[in-house]
RNA sequence: GCGCCCGUAGCUCAGGUGGAAGAGCAUCGGCCUUCUAAGCCGACGGUCCCAGGUUCGAGUCCUGGCGGGCGUACCA
């Protein structure tokens, strides 16, 4: 092929527009959101149009008659207000999939971050409480965002900042000494303003496990740093093993106090002092960040002589930067967004680039339990922990959930909808979408055919045989794209064409949701084009047709589908199984324990009775326990229930 | 008061460089003798919060409102 067909339409159209005598005018094609559209669409005529003082459909025909056939395009024609849509031949639809089957699981990848470093920093939770969903959503994004960098050519650093001094950490300790005490029997209160969730009493349980009676008597400061060190030490690991049962790690934790202890912070006072940009007042150091679009000026040092936070914000950003990432992209809730201005402020008293850093900022997520909001508070002690919803959910599913929303749309996690329906979930309909088509592949790499009147034993046997002389051939390698043309056939082919342009988008606004369409999108026309050649339905349009030539081409699409499927869900951070099994629930069928080798009627009683009989007011009728069940290996929706309500 | 975010189908939400209104759920109706029905096909469902403006063209950009969320510390 010489050219892209593309370059071929804007150069016939432009063609045309000159000999209409309005040369100069830009020719834009663009690709149409809808398939009926046409492959390839042209707003030209309605930019002629008040130029030429004719209605815009009528220089639509004038010019698809000048432009004349076109090589590559099988038709055209004039649409709506006045588009020009071109609908390519089979041959250009589909010739993206040698390219995907080249690049394999590469394909998605580009390279505009030429190796470029990049930190996000993410999660960042303080060690005084568990992860919460807000930080889940926090590490689902900020490891996506990673990705998405990585797979446009980025050199991604994920970095995770803590606090691990300081007054909140004080009212931690002092928190966990009271309820040490209070395993003795004593009757010390935890602190008003300090942690009052369980956890804290866990920890104090485990410190005791430790130490024994040791500081049972101990008022000391040294007993105090002591639980201090255990709870933040102990609070940290938790952190770290929940964010790994979530997929998610991290190349660097950087701990607040690095800042002091390695004179960062002192500098940063003095290099501030140096600009002329700081002054006193009521005994409290200024910086005039007003300066710098900032609302009011912020203190740096209070008038005690310790620093506010302000003041290790600038300095740890002067570290990344001195580290050698120019690009910082940091992910926080919304909730942090006053302090985005100040730090920006700060950093370019010191000279740096006024967009540095960048910031993500995502809306809060609530959830929902029983039509009823959950509010997060660590001091009250009752909210949703990241390892509770990872454990009733799954991290997978979790993840999408966290991922399939803008990050500045707030998110209402509804529990019940993620208990009782996870498995209507997006994320499964791709996952099982891509393990379709590894069957399928199978089935085609086996010699399987399908179709009425061709199913002598002989024929899978004779194809076996044919296979296995042409070797490879049969994978598809040098498929004919052209034979593709029935329509669900040439939907898909498109579609996998643009996987790339879609990871360049997403990279490029932040945005992992773009993704999540993409796939459910993909996966929706890869279960179309299944579904159409189904055996029981049209056995021709199968991809395990008799006619080589035929078969080639569609195991190729196939393939090339699967391989995108995989790759976007690498994107994201997310497994694409070879395999789903659905587990029958021992509810249904009197305790018949089904895993891989389950009799088909089982699994259709199931669904049927799943189908027939919506979940019951009370609680979960089996039906929900069903799909619920179907998600895999992990406890029934009632126990879950269950444990949530204990949680 | 001021700042940021949001307002799209009954519900939860996608909507690219401004271009032809979308998905899932819910509701209703079809589709399994043969590649996994965790699926497919169809129907129903819209004042894209309101009012102006820019434009051949606005869900998208601009201005002003209305409604909701979050913030607005010498807290951490």
């Amino acid at each position: 092929m010489s050219a892209e067909p593309t370059e071929r339409i804007a150069a016939s159209l432009e063609r045309a527009v000159a000999e209409m005598g309005a040369a100069g005018v830009q020719v834009r094609l663009e690709r149409p959101r809808v398939g009926s559209h046409g492959d390839w669409a042209s707003n030209v005529a309605m930019v002629l149009a008040p130029k030429l003082g004719r209605p815009p459909r009528q220089v639509a025909e004038d010019l698809l008659n000048r432009a004349g056939e076109i090589e590559g395009v099988d038709r055209a024609e004039v649409a709506g207000p006045g588009f020009l849509n071109f609908f390519l031949d089979a041959g250009a639809s589909g010739s993206a999939l040698p390219r995907i089957l080249d690049m394999g699981d590469r394909y998605g990848s580009g390279d505009e971050g030429a190796g470029r470093a990049v930190m996000v920093e993410f999660v960042s939770a303080n060690p005084t409480g568990p992860l919460h969903l807000g930080h889940g959503r926090q590490a689902a994004l900020g490891d996506a965002i990673a990705r998405l960098l990585e797979w446009t050519g980025w050199k991604a650093h994920r970095e995770f900042y803590f606090n691990d001094a300081g007054g909140q950490i004080d009212r931690l300790a002092e928190s966990v000494r009271a309820r040490f005490q209070q395993i003795f029997g004593r009757d010390e209160p935890v602190p008003e303003n300090g942690y009052h969730g369980e956890y804290v009493a866990e920890i104090a349980a485990a410190f005791r496990e430790r130490h024994g009676d040791r500081y049972r008597d101990d008022r000391t400061e040294a007993a105090l740093e002591a639980m201090r060190a255990f709870a933040v030490a102990r609070l940290r690991q938790e952190h770290e093993t929940g964010l790994e049962a979530f997929g998610v790690r991290f190349d660097e934790y950087y701990p607040e106090t690095r800042l002091y202890s390695d004179g960062r912070v002192r500098e940063t006072i003095q290099a501030l002092d140096e600009t002329g940009l700081t002054y006193r007042q009521d005994g409290a150091c200024w910086l005039r960040t007003t300066r710098f679009g900032d609302q009011k000026d912020r203190v740096m040092v209070k008038s005690d002589g310790s620093p506010t936070y302000f003041l290790p914000d600038v300095a740890y950003h002067m570290s990344k930067w001195e580290r050698g990432f120019h690009h910082v992209i940091n992910v926080q809730g919304a909730d942090h967004h006053s302090t985005t201005d100040r730090v920006r402020a700060g950093l370019q008293a010191l000279g740096r680039p006024p967009e540095y850093p960048e910031y993500v900022l995502h809306q809060m997520v609530t959830v929902e339990r029983d039509g009823q909001e959950i509010r997060f508070s660590k001091r009250a002690g009752s909210y949703t922990t990241l390892a509770g919803l990872v454990a009733e959910v799954g991290a997978e599913v979790a993840r999408y959930f966290f991922l399939m929303r803008r990050p500045e749309a707030h998110l209402v996690f509804d529990l019940d909808l993620a208990l009782d329906q996870s498995e209507k979930n997006p994320v499964y309909k791709v996952q099982y979408a891509h393990a379709r088509l590894c069957q399928l592949l199978d089935q085609g790499a086996k010699g399987v055919v399908v179709g009425r009147g061709t199913q002598s034993p002989s024929a899978p046997r004779r194809l076996l045989d044919q296979g296995a002389k042409k070797g490879r051939d049969l994978s598809g390698a040098r498929a004919d794209p052209r034979l593709l043309t029935a329509a669900a056939e040439r939907d898909l082919a498109r579609q996998l064409g643009e996987f790339p342009a879609f990871v360049e988008r997403a990279a490029a606004n932040r945005a992992p949701q773009v993704v999540c369409a993409y796939l459910e999108q993909t996966a929706g026309l890869v279960n179309s084009w299944y579904q159409a050649g189904h055996p029981s339905r049209g056995p021709e349009l199968s991809a395990l047709v008799g006619n080589e030539a035929l078969r080639n081409a569609r195991l190729t699409l196939a393939r090339a589908a699967r391989t995108v499927l995989r790759n976007g869900l690498a994107v994201l951070g997310l497994q694409a199984p070879k395999r789903m099994h659905r587990e029958v629930p021992d509810v249904v069928g009197g305790g018949v324990g089904v895993g891989q080798g389950v009799p088909a009627e089982g699994i259709v009683a199931a669904a049927v009775e799943g189908r027939a009989r919506p979940v019951a007011d009370g609680g979960p009728s089996a039906a929900s326990r069903a799909r619920s069940a179907v998600a895999g290996g992990r406890p029934s929706a009632a126990s879950r229930a269950q444990s949530a309500a204990a949680g």
